[in-house]
DNA sequence: TTCCTTAAGGTTTTT
DNA sequence: CCTTAAGGAA
C-alpha cells in the first residue's frame, strides 16, 4: 500500500474511497490517470475480483497503458480487468447476445468509410441532390441522432426534426437515417455509434441482460468522462444502477471531442442522477512549469462556459514560451526541426521528449520532410491508418464477406477486384434485386441466374464457388492459414507483386505485414480462439498495428492535437497558429464552437513539461494554391508575460489587413540570408562577462547599458509600466528590440 | 467492361 | 496538391 502515500491529499481521497458514486474533477497534469489507476489496484488488493471492475477508455491506446500500469502495481491479476473503449468492450458484449437483437454474433462494423459509401449509394438510389445531401452531412446528422438515442423512426416522428431538416433544405433527411439503418442491418452490419445504441437497445428489451452485466461489473470507471455522449452516459448508468459503484473522472476543460457528441451536461447530469456523489478536485498541477500552467489558465479563462477550477503548480517557473514566426509552411517546417535540434543539443534530451501538434493531419508533411533532413528520428502517429489503407482493406473484404456474406460494402470492394468482368451495372442491379425481395445478398448471389444473363452470371458463379471455399477453410482452419490462402488464390498478392512502382511494392509489403500480424495473433498462446471471426473482431476497431515491444521507441513524435490529449512532453511544438486553421474556420461560427477549439488550445498547451514554443506562418499552400495567413487569435489571447516576444515575431493583433499585406513582402525578403532562422536564438559573438551576476532592476531607466545572458548588450530604451509586470523595452547590441518582463529577465546593469 | 484522359472538388478532429 | 468522379474510346 506505499504507493498511496506518494500521494497528496485529495488524490488519496480519490483512491481510497472506492464505494458508491463518485466524481473526480481533474485539471490537466493533475496526475489524472495515476489517481485512476491506483484506485483499480487498491480495489483488486482490497479482494474485488479483477473481473468484477470495468473500466472505460476513450482510445485503445489509454486502455492498454492503463493496464500495463495497473499490472506493475498488482501483478498479473490485472489481466483480467474489463478495460478498454467503450467501443470495443461493447462490441464484444454485442457479439455474446447478438441473437437478443436480431443480428447474428458474426456482425461486421462498418467504419467511416463504409458507412461513407453506403449513404452515398442510397442517396444515388433515391435519385436526390447528391451535393445537398453529402455523405458525411448525412452521417453527421445520423451519427447525431444515434448518440442521442433517437432511432430512425422517432426521429421521423419527430416534427422538431423534420422541421429542422426542412429548413435546411433538406427534408428527406429521415427517411435516408432509416434507410440507412435497415440496409445495415440487413448487411448484419453495424456503425460505430451502432455499437453504443444496439448496446443501449439490448439493455433496454431484456432485463435479464442488463442484471446479468450489473452483476459481472460491480465497480464501473469511466475516464475522459467530458468526452461521453448520451449514448455512452446511458449505458453507463444501466450497468451500475445496482450497486451503484460508479467513477467518473474528467475535466471540463479538455472537452474536445463535442463534435462527436459528448456533452458537458453529463457532468451536471451526474449530479443529478446520484444524489449521494463524492466529488474530488484535483488542482495541483505536477507536470509543467508555472510559466506553462499559467499561460494555459490565461487561455481557458477566456471561455465562458466552465466549471470553476483553479490550477496551480508548485513547480519552477521555467522558461518563457517561444514565438517562431514564418515565412511559409515549409519555412515553418525547417524552422522548428531547427529549434528542435539546438535545444536537443544545448540541453542533452531525447528525440521522445519532442512533440509537434497540428490541428490536422495534413500539416504534418512539412515537418517531416524538415526533421528528414535534419536526420532526426520521427514518427506520424494517426493519419491514414495502417487498416485504412486500400490493399489492407481489399483483403479484410475478403475476410469479413467469408464471415458475413451479407455484408454488402465488403462485397462492392471485392466483386470486381481483381478484375474478373462484373461492371458496376451488374453489381446494382444484384442490390436493386435483394432490395425488391427483400431477400439476403448471399441468397441473390446463389441464384443469379434468375437475375443476370449469361455472360456476367458466369463470372458471379466463379466467385460465389471461391468464396464458398473459403468459407470452408474458415470453419476448418486458423485464421493465418485462412487469410493465405484467401491471399494468394483470390489474386491479390499476384496483383500487387505485379506492380513495380514504389507505391505497389510498399502496398504488396503492407499485405505482407497483415499476414505477419495474422501469424503472431495465432501464435499468442494467450488467444484460445484462433479462427477468423476472432481476429476479425480483435482488428476492427483497431486503428493500428501492434507496436514492436519498446524497441527503438526514441522519436519525435508528430500528431494531432486530439490525439495528444493525455501525453505528456517534455518540450512541445504547437504549429500552425493561424486564423481559420487553429481555429480551424469550420469552427468560427458559434461561441460553442469557437470555446471548444480554445480547449483544444488549452489541452496543446498543457502536454508541455518544460518547453512550449508555437509557430506560426505567413502563407501556406492550400489545395495547391498559396494562401496568405494571419497569426491565430489564440496567440493574443496567451497572457503576454509568458512569451519571449521578439519583436518581429509579436504576432500582428489580427486587424489592418494594410499591416498584413505590406509586411509580408519585407519578410520574404529577409528569409534567404538567415541561415539559422529561430528567433530565439540568433547568432551573436556575445560572450558573457565573467562576474555576471543579475542586478536589481527596480531603478533601471532609459538610458542604462545593460547585459543579457542571451542576447547580449544593450541599452534601455524606454519603461513600460502599463501592465501588471513592469517591463523594459531594451535595443541590444545584436538582436534588436526586445520587450523584457523585468520579474523574469536577469539582467546586469552596467552604467548608467 | 476496361482503360485512359480530363475535370472537379476537397482538409477538421476519432471510435 | 491530391484523390476521386465522369466521360469517351477500344
Amino acid at each position: 500500500m506505499d504507493y498511496i502515500e506518494s500521494l497528496n491529499p485529495s488524490q488519496k481521497d480519490a483512491v481510497i474511497n472506492t464505494e458508491g458514486p463518485s466524481m473526480i474533477i481533474a485539471g490537466a497534469g493533475s496526475g489524472k490517470t495515476r489517481v485512476l489507476t491506483f484506485r483499480i489496484a487498491n480495489l483488486i488488493q482490497k479482494g474485488v475480483d479483477p473481473f468484477n471492475i470495468l473500466a472505460l477508455t476513450f482510445t485503445n491506446k489509454a486502455a492498454k497503458e492503463m493496464r500495463e500500469r495497473i499490472e506493475k502495481v498488482v501483478g498479473p491479476e490485472a489481466r483480467g480487468l474489463w478495460m478498454g473503449t467503450f467501443h470495443s468492450v461493447f462490441a464484444r458484449i454485442l457479439r455474446a447476445e447478438a441473437e437478443k437483437i436480431g443480428y447474428t454474433s458474426n456482425f461486421t462494423i462498418y467504419d467511416t468509410d463504409d458507412s461513407k459509401t453506403l449513404i452515398k449509394q442510397i442517396v444515388k438510389e433515391q435519385y436526390l441532390d447528391e451535393k445537398l445531401y453529402k455523405p458525411s452531412t448525412v452521417l453527421a446528422r445520423i451519427s447525431g441522432a444515434k448518440n442521442r438515442l433517437i432511432s430512425a423512426q422517432e426521429y421521423l416522428n419527430n416534427p422538431h426534426f423534420m422541421a429542422d431538416d426542412a429548413s435546411a433544405m433538406r427534408p428527406e433527411m429521415g427517411k435516408l437515417y432509416k434507410l440507412y439503418q435497415d440496409r445495415c442491418f440487413k448487411a448484419g452490419a453495424m456503425d460505430f455509434d451502432d455499437l453504443l445504441f444496439n448496446t443501449n437497445i439490448l439493455f433496454k428489451n431484456h432485463i435479464d441482460v442488463v442484471n446479468k452485466y450489473q452483476n459481472i461489473f460491480k465497480y464501473v470507471l469511466v475516464d475522459e468522462f467530458q468526452d461521453t455522449n448520451l449514448s455512452q452516459y446511458s449505458i453507463t448508468k444501466k450497468l451500475s444502477a445496482k450497486n451503484r459503484n460508479i467513477c467518473v473522472v474528467g475535466d471540463d476543460a479538455q472537452s474536445i471531442y463535442a463534435f462527436r457528441g459528448a456533452d458537458i451536461q453529463n457532468i451536471l447530469n451526474f449530479e443529478k442522477d446520484y444524489p449521494e456523489l463524492q466529488v474530488y478536485k484535483l488542482e495541483q498541477n505536477y507536470r509543467s512549469t508555472k510559466v506553462i500552467v499559467n499561460a494555459a489558465n490565461s487561455v481557458i479563462g477566456k471561455n465562458k462556459a466552465q466549471l470553476k477550477k483553479n490550477v496551480f503548480t508548485e513547480n519552477e517557473t521555467g522558461k518563457l514560451i517561444e514565438i517562431i514566426k514564418a515565412t511559409s509552411d515549409n519555412e515553418e517546417g525547417r524552422m522548428v526541426a531547427t529549434a528542435i535540434f539546438e535545444e536537443k543539443m544545448a540541453h542533452q534530451l531525447k528525440n521522445k521528449d519532442f512533440a509537434i501538434l497540428y490541428r490536422t493531419n495534413s500539416q504534418s508533411r512539412a515537418f517531416e520532410e524538415a526533421l528528414r533532413r535534419m536526420n532526426l528520428k520521427y514518427k506520424v502517429i494517426g493519419g491514414l491508418s495502417f487498416y485504412q489503407r486500400k490493399e489492407i482493406k481489399d483483403l479484410v473484404a475478403y475476410l469479413r464477406f467469408t464471415l458475413n456474406p451479407n455484408d454488402e460494402q465488403a462485397l462492392r470492394r471485392i466483386i470486381n477486384y481483381p478484375k474478373r468482368g462484373i461492371g458496376d451495372t451488374t453489381v446494382s442491379k444484384l442490390l436493386v434485386t435483394a432490395e425488391e425481395q427483400g431477400a439476403p445478398l448471399w441468397d441473390v448471389l446463389n441464384n443469379v441466374h434468375s437475375v443476370i444473363p449469361g455472360r456476367a452470371a458466369a463470372a458471379i458463379e466463379g466467385f460465389v464457388v471461391q468464396i464458398k471455399n473459403y468459407m470452408r477453410l474458415a470453419e476448418n482452419k486458423d485464421a493465418f492459414e485462412t487469410a493465405i490462402e484467401v491471399a494468394q488464390s483470390s489474386g491479390i498478392l499476384k496483383e500487387l507483386y505485379e506492380d513495380k512502382t514504389v507505391e505497389g511494392l510498399s502496398r504488396y509489403e503492407n499485405v505482407q505485414e497483415l499476414l505477419n500480424g495474422i501469424k503472431e495473433f495465432v501464435d499468442n498462446p494467450n488467444i484460445e480462439d484462433k479462427k477468423l471471426g476472432s481476429f476479425l473482431q480483435e482488428i476492427s476497431l483497431l486503428t493500428d498495428i501492434e507496436e514492436e515491444k519498446d524497441k527503438d521507441n526514441d522519436y519525435i513524435v508528430l500528431m494531432t492535437i486530439h490525439s495528444a490529449k493525455g501525453l505528456e512532453f517534455k518540450s512541445v511544438y504547437i504549429v500552425g497558429m493561424e486564423e481559420e486553421l487553429f481555429p480551424s474556420q469550420m469552427m468560427l461560427s458559434s461561441r460553442a464552437d469557437l470555446e471548444e477549439e480554445r480547449r483544444l488550445f488549452y489541452v496543446a498547451i498543457t502536454r508541455a513539461q518544460s518547453n512550449l514554443c508555437l509557430s506560426f506562418a505567413a502563407t501556406r499552400y492550400r489545395f495547391g494554391r498559396l494562401k496568405e495567413c494571419e497569426p491565430s487569435r489564440f496567440l493574443n489571447e496567451l497572457d503576454p508575460q509568458y512569451l519571449n516576444i521578439s519583436r518581429r515575431a509579436r504576432p500582428e493583433p489580427a486587424a489592418t489587413p494594410a499591416a498584413a499585406t505590406s509586411s509580408s513582402p519585407q519578410v520574404i525578403k529577409a528569409k534567404p540570408k538567415t541561415a539559422s532562422p529561430v528567433l530565439s536564438k540568433p547568432k551573436s559573438n556575445y560572450v558573457p562577462s565573467p562576474d555576471f551576476k543579475p542586478s536589481d532592476t527596480s531603478l533601471l531607466k532609459p538610458g542604462m547599458r545593460v547585459e543579457h545572458l542571451k542576447f547580449g548588450y544593450g541599452t534601455v530604451k524606454a519603461m513600460d509600466i502599463s501592465g501588471t509586470d513592469r517591463k523594459a523595452i531594451i535595443e541590444f547590441n545584436d538582436h534588436g528590440e526586445k520587450t523584457l518582463i523585468l520579474s523574469f529577465a536577469k539582467l546586469k546593469i552596467h552604467t548608467t
